[in-house]
DNA sequence: TTAGGTGCAAACGTTTTGCAACTTG
DNA sequence: CAAGTTGCAAAACGTTTGCACCTAA
């Protein structure tokens, strides 16, 4: 599912509840859209006020809260104390991994790990839904790991 | 490392940084080594306060930082936006799942999966440190699932 | 005696909401 | 027009800190 099929959900999910279509929204939603990675609120605000300037925090948050309940973005926990998101590509689920030292962040996806996640919740008397694994290591890229910190997405490691 | 041994861990922290012993400290030490499961900081001075009504709400958060620090505790994330943390018990870590339906939290280990986060973290260039993960299911507990809330840990289930 | 600890109350940053004015369908 | 949406400002929330007064060592 591709951010054009997202855009598709969108779109589904408004007319399920009579939602109506603002310039707002559609500024929100392309923000959302076009980001590559892992944001905050205030990432998205700032963002849509750039090209809006107008818009209000409140439509930002609300709006986000709406594309959480359409399944657009999901949350994520990265271990500061702030609410962060990512769009939900189903094709493309991934973990993270974050390292201590320098703060950086791998996203990853091991289908084995996968499996027995099921296998284990199944064992437990669940069904899975979702999961959340984040890892914390400290990468080994020497000198020239310390303080790199939060970097563009290098893309999802297979595995 | 029974909680024994979480007392002696807590004297020599104390040691090592030149802390005092109080009253409230011991008090929180009590509530926080007695209690089963998972908790707040709202939980502890609750409890705490039962105890001893003068505590402060300060010296409440200060103290679990301390424990923090200290490696008593560890945070966990249930996915509501309240901070929680349990008890560190290094041969009983464990990981969650979340009933989406009612709530109920099943604490598990899976030998295999947590050989392969070693195993993936490596191959992504870090060396493990921590890994948190949480699944969501739904529990088939038919009728007696939904809203069955928050109840009493049951235990980790190995497997 | 003195470094450290406590309780209170206030500051903080973020998230959330009430409301009157304004759009969309 | 009616239902839904917006921006503002303020409330609510959990968390964190400054400070003057205590207390363990």
């Amino acid at each position: 599912m591709d951010v054009v099929d997202l855009g598709a959900q969108w779109r589904a999910y408004c007319a399920s509840r009579a939602l109506k279509s603002t310039r707002q929204r559609a500024v929100l939603l392309d923000v959302v859209l076009g980001w590559s990675g892992h944001f905050s609120l205030d990432d998205v605000f700032s963002a849509a006020a750039a090209e809006m300037p107008a818009i209000g925090y409140a439509t930002a948050y609300r709006t986000l809260k709406l594309f959480l309940e359409a399944g657009l973005i999901a949350p994520i926990d990265l271990g500061d104390g702030v609410s962060r998101y990512e769009i939900v590509r189903h094709e493309e689920h991934h973990d993270h991994i974050v390292c201590v030292g320098c703060g950086r962040v791998v996203e990853f996806v091991d289908a084995h790990i996968e499996e027995l996640q099921v296998e284990v919740a199944h064992r437990l008397g669940f069904d899975l839904v979702a999961h959340r694994m984040d890892l914390r290591g400290r990468c080994r890229l020497g000198e020239h790991c310390p303080h790199r910190s939060p970097l563009g997405p290098a893309g999802v490691v297979q595995s």
